[in-house]
DNA sequence: TGTTTTTAGTAAGGTGGCTAACTATTTCTC
DNA sequence: GAGAAATAGTTAGCCACCTTACTAAAAACA
């Protein structure tokens, strides 16, 4: 599912009116982030348009992404929910509800753990396996057709820049998180 | 409201090891799209959290950035809903369903159109004009703060990579479209 | 042994989509 | 001018993907 996006960016110059009447707003720094986000919705909508095509998910993918059987022992599998869900940032509640549409399409399994009697064990099935096998090729060949205009050089400048606003981002987080739990801390102790 | 995301990036070394398996999987090409998912993702999340604070969304907030009055005459302000979903890519059942919540919270107001009463002319109410003045400041400090890491070079560098990218997506989205297209055409006609 | 923490899942609710159908209005065609 | 077609906004129903609070059971801790 996509977010709202705008069709179009503004042009430059609406940038440029718009910081008469907001000081803050550097029209060359919004310009280079707004890219970043219409960027990142329209690949994604091109990957969702293939998901689509094999009646799967973004959600349903990533965990079988997830969950698919790896050569090597390079890459560690998650087995259970509380995994996936740590994995992907997100409750295990989510993950309950993704395993469940996962699972009545016999895309996965899931099994009591073997240690603990709390635990959930997940595996793709052999269906899940062979579907994931039939919708990989084409799907990293379109990753490779989307950065197609890039050089190889452009993609590592890329990623490094990426990486400069992902580690800022991130920052900003972690800086947030310590203003809130300051802010949750009883008045009295600032004597 | 976010999508599914790894937490961490996978290591190289562990898409060197699945391209074993999957030849169509290129490494370097597959690193530097996930850098832009992520990346979309995190400054995302910061920007939500942001309008978690003053309690709102993502898409109200865009459809708000929409109706705001500005100053000059440089940028059209949309003002039916049919526009509203034209500049956002949707329907406008959708922008029905966000303007019932913005009109509900007292930040849009809703009347007849003056020259075909089919329509709707929706506006900002000064509730919501101020609202938007006083969330708009620290937004765009927000902003240059995520961008804060990137010189003014390399911000332009990264709008030009990524227009490359989006110019792609968009490419692929046509020639699916004509796909489908042709895909529809009765089979008669390819005598 | 009793208490606290952890696990997976359920329930309830939210956001932001979509489609199809609908009603009222406007535009187009003959 | 009459009727058909298109348009505008809304409604109803559905979906995907979240969240929090809660439950029962198991595990860990003191």
């Amino acid at each position: 599912m996509q977010r709202l996006v705008l069709k179009e960016l503004p042009r430059y110059e609406c940038l440029v009116e718009a910081a008469k009447q907001f000081p803050d707003l550097n029209p060359s720094v919004c310009e280079a982030f707004m890219h970043l986000i219409r960027a990142g919705d329209e690949v994604s909508r091109v990957m969702d348009a293939h998901f689509a095509d094999h009646d799967i998910t973004h959600g349903r993918f990533l965990m079988m992404m997830l969950l698919i059987e790896k050569k090597g022992t390079a890459c560690a599998r998650p087995s259970t929910p509380a995994e996936l869900a740590d994995l992907a940032s997100v409750s295990r509640a989510t993950i309950t509800g993704l395993l469940d549409t996962l699972e009545r399409d016999g895309f996965v399994r899931r099994e009591p753990g073997t240690d603990d009697r709390r635990q959930m064990s997940v595996h793709l099935t052999p269906e899940g396996q062979a579907f994931m096998h039939g919708l990989l090729p084409e799907h990293f060949r379109l990753v490779n057709d989307l950065m197609g205009n890039l050089s190889e050089h452009e993609r590592a400048t890329l990623a490094k820049l990426l990486t400069k606003i992902s580690t800022k981002a991130v920052a900003c987080g972690v800086a947030r998180r310590q203003e809130t739990s300051a802010a949750e801390l009883p008045a009295t102790i600032h004597i």
